[in-house]
DNA sequence: CATGAATGAGTGTTCATTCAT
DNA sequence: GATGAATGAACACTCATTCAT
């Protein structure tokens, strides 16, 4: 925030240029097939360049997970802040992560790998991050609001209502990354379908269901 | 089926024992990070009786993938010909994947890092095998089914509709397996459960949107 | 030579069979790129047999060496007995190689790497054996005699003599193999011709040049 | 030839180190039993540092063999080239490959392996190599000269006449090393002696038997 | 005896990490 | 600080040898 010298600024250049370097290379590759070499010859740095400024392979993934979620995260507060409804809301949300990820999709695939993998196979703790949790309660707190405002079902947890939120959420933008959406819409009509659909469902009004 | 010699009969349960081992190896440390070693070690074997059974580690893998496919697959055709209706073929479906999650925890892990990480990351074309294309062919048939009887939306493709459908239900094991529900109903409540969601959506009744 | 009982005959037959399958593999990958699986399966035998019948690899490579040296040099010291001039010993015993080499297309190829390659590389000491001392004995005195008898130079080791005799029957052979001579002879022919080179040189005899 | 800067010339320095080590262990072991790891232990270096020069064991392996044929094959062309007569360019060619084999001698060890097993077992195709081939192609046309000047006789092939020039040579300088000479002559008595033995033959000036 | 599955030491090769320049 | 060569531990895979059946 403050001025940086010139010193703190080049470091900070520097970090950004291997994050921005490791962002294109894990998407490629994934984690494991990642190379330190691949990322400092992708940012035209040398390979004990990356040491100076990440102790290893795992905190500078974890570093570029949380970089990229604090860019999105600040985005979604300031955007869903300035409406009250929580429908709005939640339209807001979704239409800020529709377009974070448009401009960002080397990294929506690592998001992807990384929270539908659901943390299984690799063994950081990304969940225990600071900004993973703001992310979380962030999100939870839009839930809880629109629980509480009659948007969405009481009886299930926030939890898992986010869960459902993310996945159906995530289906449907890597169709549309894909284009295979009939008709490829702006981040604010696909905002507008995939609320319809996380709070309507796929069903057609005729046969409903009676919810268990 | 048929009666096998003693010889056929050991092979089978050798690499059955060896399987068994690699799907819970793999599901603890993904595919790179777990080593020949360690399923060996885990099936009480040697290194080199491992390659006795498969030519090398990604064969392993694959014809892990592939054998529990066989029966995941084999579970849900032979239950969902016996009902006629779309909804009832639906809910049938994932009472069986549900069931057959529950007793193979393991290879829900893994199915789940090969499955929605979309194999960004991975070399394996799994999707080539013809188990993995019946698989498709099947929940795809259900959906087309669901969709020309008029209980699902018909005017979005039917792979957006699995991406979806898939990815309700796997949120919803996750909690499910994690015991985050409320009350930990048994397959079948959480079969109709989840249709009622995918179907009717996470809202409430009263403050419907319109579909985009 | 005396009768055998069945059990020593099997047990030499399947020894016979082993070195026939060995002898065929270790010429077509050589020592190290063979393996004893390779030679087993040639054989139709396990793989276990074979250590029935040869300790180890290295056994099994050195009786294969030594069998057919065996049979070589029965056959030279049997023919070459039979005719009294140095010249004609010389003239019978090259006609007994080329013959055997002819029929024995496998074995030359081991022989010429294991004699050219002048067991520099392998760790075997073959030159040790016997069989392979003796054959040296034979060829030696054979060139003895052509010393006494003033056909050959006697200012040279016998050693040095028989390498350089080998070495030019070991080039004309491979080239016969090769069908790269001109016209194809018969081994009495072929054996008249390398005597000339041995003893006369490929020079014209326009300009011959002093020996040193 | 041209002035290195430091990097490239560290890099030559080194390359040469694990050339080096390469030639004693390759020539001691042979090429399959011999391990990177001898050959880094030999060179003083860990065993990832002669991946940094060398792709693969087999690059390693013809590089050595390309790098020392280069030597070789610059002496025999500057110095044949300083005179017009066959025989007396075959005769510093054989002064120049005694003089480096002497001085070379466990890439002789190679060499002769390589050449004389006539590839069989390898599965490198080095002859493929323009220095093997451009070697191969100056040994020819000495030949062919010297057929041409009425020195060697006209009705072989010149590679069967280079085989057994070869092979006397072999031999000869195998006896050479080994000390078994009478006489240990320096390399001009031992060029005439070798070529004596080439245009005459072995045979005394007596008894000669006509040429098949 | 014969078998061939099992063994596990050993090899080529990679790559995260270090450190002298 | 920046470099990138060097390191060496680790892994996939092979194969000579053993031994229970």
């Amino acid at each position: 925030m403050a001025a940086l010298n010139r010193k703190d600024r080049d470091r900070l250049l520097r970090k950004a240029d291997i994050l921005k370097a490791a962002e294109h290379i894990f998407a490629l590759k994934g984690y494991d097939k990642a190379t330190i070499q691949d990322i400092a010859k992708k940012a035209q740095y040398a390979t004990g360049t990356v040491y100076l400024y990440f102790r290893d392979k795992g905190v500078l993934y974890c570093s570029l997970l949380e970089e990229k979620m604090k860019d999105l995260l600040a985005g979604i507060k300031e955007k869903t802040s300035r409406v009250k409804e929580a429908e709005a809301k939640l339209e807001i949300f979704l239409e800020e992560e529709l377009g974070f990820f448009k401009v960002n999709q080397d990294f929506f695939k690592i998001f992807v790998s990384e929270n539908n993998g659901l943390r299984f196979a690799i063994g950081f703790r990304i969940s225990k991050s600071s900004v993973f949790r703001e992310y979380s309660e962030c999100v939870s707190s839009l839930v809880k609001k629109a629980q509480q405002q009659g948007l969405i079902r009481g009886d299930l947890y926030p939890a898992q209502i986010i869960d459902i939120f993310r996945s159906i959420f995530t289906s449907v933008i890597i169709g549309w990354l894909r284009k295979e959406l009939r008709e490829p819409k702006d981040s604010k009509e696909m905002s507008r379908f995939i609320l319809g659909i996380f709070l309507n469902g796929i069903g057609c009004k005729k046969g409903l269901i009676e919810p268990a």
